[in-house]
DNA sequence: GTCCGAATGGTCTGCTTCGGACGGTGTGAG
DNA sequence: CTCACACCGTCCGAAGCAGACCATTCGGAC
């Protein structure tokens, strides 16, 4: 039933939310994304509505459509669905993030690195801080995913604090 | 002469490339990615080929096309040009990076954690030591920005190794 | 009750990005 | 000469994306 339609990172999060709620609607999706993993990977909003209508054009996801008034979407996993999760999440993945950092781009082609570590530095030091007092609030309220991915952007805004600030002291970072 | 077309990293990435060569064809840029940033931001070809054209239609670039053979097509900066590099170079960017990584993505969603670190840890062990022998390797013969970019990618796969060991180990990252 | 505005829920448009297939051109080894 | 291979470029379709826009519902002010 299902071809073999290639499935991206965001196909998995949407058969992954979906499969957390039982059923869901678009709308249900952005609102999960949002309160959740939005901190480190941005979903818009035009995908979240699109990614389903493929997913369920694939036989991953069921669809049911009211009839009158919102005519909102409800999806549902089909067994399908729940295998190709499954395996995805079984699946150990060999990709690696890359690091794509704009204030690195600029630093590579000769950007002054005392303006950027400062700006920078800013920047980061603000979300380190968001981040420790979530994770203070939020510690034993939820997944021990949420948790450990929640630790790994810590670690990661630590790194970019302990980078800037040798950068802008003119230290070998 | 230009308009205000949006230009985006990958434009500023061309117009780097093309002030340090003097004179480029997108193939020629295409090996500068390559050869030096292409370890932490990656640019599909397709691109270098078709952001030169939209960067000369709007003025920062001019193009001489051979009339016969391979038709290359050879780019070198307009003074519009230089000045929207200088000034992009010059203001302090406050984008940040987020961290999609498709680990951690499978993290959060309940993959196994041993699994996930054991796969993640060689991969990021792996990269680690190419990347601190490359630095080894080039240490004086490459611009201060290559070496600043190399070390911040070093220190990431550092922090990303302790964040994987931990996890492996079962400890609080 | 009814009217207004906010929150909810969804669609559309017009890009840009991206990977990959594919098609020409030159060149040196045999 | 010619074949293989590196060099160089174009094209296509699918997906990503921002943001404007439209429609429904609901809760209070009057």
């Amino acid at each position: 039933m299902s071809s073999q339609h290639r499935l991206s990172a965001t196909s998995y999060i949407v058969l992954a939310l979906i499969e957390g709620a039982g059923e869901a609607t678009p709308y249900d999706l952005k609102q999960a994304v949002a309160a959740t993993l939005g901190n480190f990977w941005s979903v818009p909003h035009a995908q979240v509505y699109a990614e389903p209508e493929r997913l369920a054009a694939a036989g991953y996801l069921s669809e049911r459509r009211e009839k009158e008034g919102r005519r909102r979407r409800h999806y549902r996993m089909t067994e399908a669905g729940r295998l190709a999760l499954c395996d995805w999440l079984a699946e150990p993945t060999a990709e690696m993030a890359q690091l794509r950092d704009p204030g690195i781009l600029k630093l590579f082609f000769g950007g002054d690195p005392k303006a950027l570590a400062e700006a920078q530095l800013s920047l980061h030091r603000g979300r380190l801080a968001e981040y420790e007092q979530l994770a203070e609030q939020i510690e034993g309220h939820v997944s021990a995913g949420f948790m450990l991915a929640l630790r790994a952007g810590i670690g990661h805004e630590r790194e970019w604090v302990r980078f800037w600030a040798a950068v802008e002291k003119g230290e070998t970072p």
